[in-house]
DNA sequence: TTAGATGCAAACGATTTGCGCGGAA
DNA sequence: TTCCGCGCAAATCGTTTGCATCTAA
């Protein structure tokens, strides 16, 4: 089971990678305070191309020193209201973060290990979104797409 | 916020609703024990558009007396398993469930008073399914596509 | 100086597990 | 009779809240 014993390297082939100046600009300009912890998690967000949970996010390297959940709960709280990261659910029981990159992105997760590896594709849901909103009324439209899976390690482990 | 205020009896226009009995001789052959529970809750989440959790479909109607949360998830533990039912995270504390009917649905979810819809409309992810899994050798790949926005109701309430 | 952040401890709530009993096969 | 499923109680564990303290602005 368990999470992130993985780190691509490699991001999306489209995205550029925000630099943590930029990150750190738009976090001000919504009113943040410039905080060590904020620093530490906008840059372990960044360098990360999958979600991470808060979990991880505590002992990840970079987060210096005690680290509360309590307090990580509060600032992703806050950085997800100020749009800078997205909250994802990928049927763990914790929940996983991601910085809100320059575009969208999906992801595939193994159901046996909970690996996740950050799709590299056209979503062809994004362009469905402003059909829902005009069959269901529903306003300020985003999606969530995930595919599930055995990743080619768990399958191989099974044989 | 809440949950099931409202149960849509329209179903989607493509899926044929399964039968109480073929649900059962489903569950049957599946090796499940006929039990009162096993037939209250197939018929509650038969007759439910859209995904239900735990915590509603303990008071729901039809199931009677005592209805213990351990057993419930158990129960659903091996529905799922047998490929009866689907779990599905909506971004609540508590996963949702509903039947795996004919064919894939999607939800609209609002992010206000947490209020589910279930889509009537062609899946654009299934198709990428295989191209998934030649992309990133994962298996028994399936999918999940969610849209989360506000609610006509609760926009109106905003304004 | 002052409102926003943080650490710590306790509260919550969904999920999970152990166990003995009862009922379906 | 046998094994699966159930109710009950207790344990887990991610998330949330209260509160006193600290600190960026």
């Amino acid at each position: 089971m368990a999470g992130s014993h993985k780190h691509h390297a490699a991001g999306c082939t489209k995205c550029g990678l925000e630099t943590p100046d930029e990150l750190l600009a738009a976090c001000r300009a919504a009113g943040l305070r410039r905080t060590h912890l904020l620093e530490s998690v906008l840059e372990v967000l960044r360098t990360h191309t999958e979600p991470i949970k808060i979990g991880d996010l505590q002992q990840a390297k970079g987060i210096r020193g005690t680290c509360d959940p309590a307090t990580l709960y509060r600032l992703l709280q806050r950085l997800e209201t100020r749009g800078v990261v997205r909250r994802i659910g990928l049927h763990e029981r914790a929940a996983h973060f991601a910085l809100r990159r320059t575009h969208h992105h999906d992801y595939v997760v193994c159901r046996e290990c909970g690996d996740v590896a950050t799709l590299d594709m056209d979503c062809p849901a994004e362009k469905l979104e402003t059909e829902v909103g005009r069959r269901t009324g529903f306003r300020e439209i985003y999606h969530e797409l995930q595919f599930y899976g055995v990743c080619p390690r768990c399958a191989a482990k099974s044989a």
